[in-house]
DNA sequence: AGGACGATTAACT
DNA sequence: GTTAATCGTCCTC
């Protein structure tokens, strides 16, 4: 059953912890592979000034500002893409960023695409690693998650947030580290390891 | 026009 | 534990 819009528009931080236990459906490049998410984090665009939307409305942040339950498709470090899906209400940026699953079908397909891995749990251990695997880029900046004609789609959105969620602190930012809008699934062997945000500090250490 | 930096990863020591 | 890879985006001349 593919996502219902009307539950993704709201805000990012009320929708990440719902797309626990969701799976994601990619047929991109005539193969599928489906992964079933276990961590998230929460972007409130322009009042979260860790959010690419934070600075308003810019090409690359179209997307967020559209229609909840598109794809935002994001290249960063020069290399890698992320994937984002986009939340709240049409006109105000939100997204969820898809930070690790399980994959739970297409693994042959998910493997070739992830050489590296060593272990099945790691394939999609890490934003750019679940994007990898999905076969997401540029093309698919965009795509309705909700149609059930789309080659990428949001599908098994669970109806109640679920028992057992952990939070804290999103990775890899350096600002609005107090914010404890990252969402996983406990113990459970696929979701990314923990790195503090931020590029190293230079100068005096932070008083107290 | 120039430069700093990034919602990361893999491969090192 | 550290660091190179690598380029689009955005800010500041």
């Amino acid at each position: 059953m593919t996502a219902d819009r009307s539950r993704l528009a709201r805000p990012a931080v009320v929708v990440a912890p719902r797309l626990l236990g969701a799976v994601i459906v990619s047929d991109v490049g005539d193969a599928r592979v489906a992964i079933r998410l276990s961590e998230v984090e929460a972007y409130e665009g322009q009042d979260d000034p860790a959010s690419h939307a934070f600075r308003g409305l810019t090409p690359r942040t179209a997307v967020m500002f559209g229609p909840a339950g598109h794809l935002y498709c994001y290249f960063t470090y020069g290399m890698h893409w992320c994937a984002n899906v986009v939340c709240g209400v049409d006109g105000v940026a939100a997204a969820v960023l898809l930070r690790a699953g399980e994959v739970v079908d297409g693994i042959d397909v998910a493997r070739s695409r992830r050489p590296a891995a060593r272990k099945d749990t790691e394939l999609a251990r890490g934003p750019a690693r679940l994007a990898t695997c999905l076969g997401l880029a540029a093309a698919q900046n965009g795509l309705d998650l909700c149609d059930p004609a789309s080659p990428v789609r949001l599908e098994s959105v669970p109806s109640r947030r679920p028992a057992l969620v952990a939070s804290g602190p999103r990775v890899g930012i350096s600002a609005a580290t107090e914010l404890t809008w990252r969402f996983w699934r406990p113990d459970d062997p696929t979701v990314s390891p923990f790195k503090a945000g931020g590029r190293k500090r230079v100068g005096p250490p932070p008083a107290d």
